[in-house]
DNA sequence: AAATATTGTTACCGGGTGGTTACAAATATA
DNA sequence: TATATTTGTAACCACCCGGTAACAATATTT
């Protein structure tokens, strides 16, 4: 057996993601990781500090939202920004695995293992809706929709519809946009 | 000892309530449950055929989305309607702890043990947007806000805030509202 | 070359899981 | 009253988890 510490770090780090994005937050363990990484899990708590110490590291890395931080540099918001963001966004939602799954995972616990991990992708979002004005009908109305977004996308991993509307088609997804989209010129006409 | 089968289980079945309300779906398992019950894990097995069993049980009763079914008589849909409903709906969906575990539930998995008890409860739902016009903009931007209600209000177990929209004010639901109706509306002026 | 430090593996620990088997106690039946 | 059935408990099983200690193998330093 060879001696390479960073390349065991890094079977490490990947076989995390890896699991992460495969089975999901409900996956993710010492021993999973380990077994995935083909390495004795005593080195995820020499190398890394245990499971807390690799989700901080993964955190302070920010290997998500990455493609929805375009917008990072503008100061104001436009109705043109606004709907650029929604289109962009969404369609970097649903085809990020891993930002997927960290959402998912906010959803089912928030401790002091997660709380720095959570702290960091938060503060990515919120650089999103920075863009649009702060309460206002649009506003709470943007959100709530984005909200439906994340939700559906969340949905869309074990249920192929929801009720009548098939979420596995892209179309669906075209006519949330335009549905989107839509609102937010409905809110500026006015 | 007594002995009283159908006293068993009650204890078991509202043991089971119990724990989905409170520790949600991650929570629930027959020692847990048998446990709550202060009951031997034995007797889910003999008398509910276990954990599936169980759930069967449970979505067949269909002790959920009870006060969601208000509009269940009307057979076409109003802009009235709509706005009821968004209005009691989401009220309902705040207070009733066990709806919000189950709609947690299917962001985790959709399993032969779990799939009875969704395919219920989605029926209810459905029953719901049966009441809005297929394929049209507005129909497709209620599903989103509605998505966006689901998704914050079980964001708020665990996360006090939305980036800075504060989840633990009744203020903010309020708002929330006041969107959704506003959208409705506009779609409607059109 | 010898001693030391680092990297890596194996085996173990306590505890929890779902599931089953064996047995005791209470009730119903003969 | 004696026998059989139902109800309930406790102990056990194999298997997983996170965490650690003991040990082997490889590099590094002296």
């Amino acid at each position: 057996m060879k001696k390479d510490r960073p390349a065991t770090e890094k079977k490490i780090y990947d076989a995390f993601l890896s699991i992460l994005k495969v089975k999901g937050p409900q996956g993710v363990g010492i021993n999973a990781i380990a077994k995935e990484a083909g390495v004795s899990k005593e080195l995820i708590y020499r190398y890394f500090g245990g499971l807390k110490g690799l989700l901080l590291q993964y955190a302070q890395k920010g290997d998500f939202f990455k493609s929805l931080l375009v917008l990072d540099d503008k100061e104001k918001s436009s109705v043109e920004d606004l709907k650029q963001f929604a289109k962009e966004g969404t369609k970097e939602l649903r085809e990020n695995k891993l930002t997927q799954e960290i959402l998912r995972w906010q959803l089912l616990e928030n401790n002091k293992e997660t709380k720095d991990l959570f702290k960091y992708t938060n503060s990515q979002i919120g650089k999103i809706f920075a863009i649009s004005d702060k309460d206002t009908s649009l506003n709470h109305a943007f959100q709530l929709m984005i909200g439906g977004y994340v939700y559906f996308t969340l949905l869309s991993k074990f249920n192929k519809t929801f009720i009548t509307t098939d979420l596995t088609k892209e179309e669906t997804w075209v006519k949330f946009d335009k549905a989107l989209e839509k609102t937010i010129d409905l809110f500026n006409e006015k």
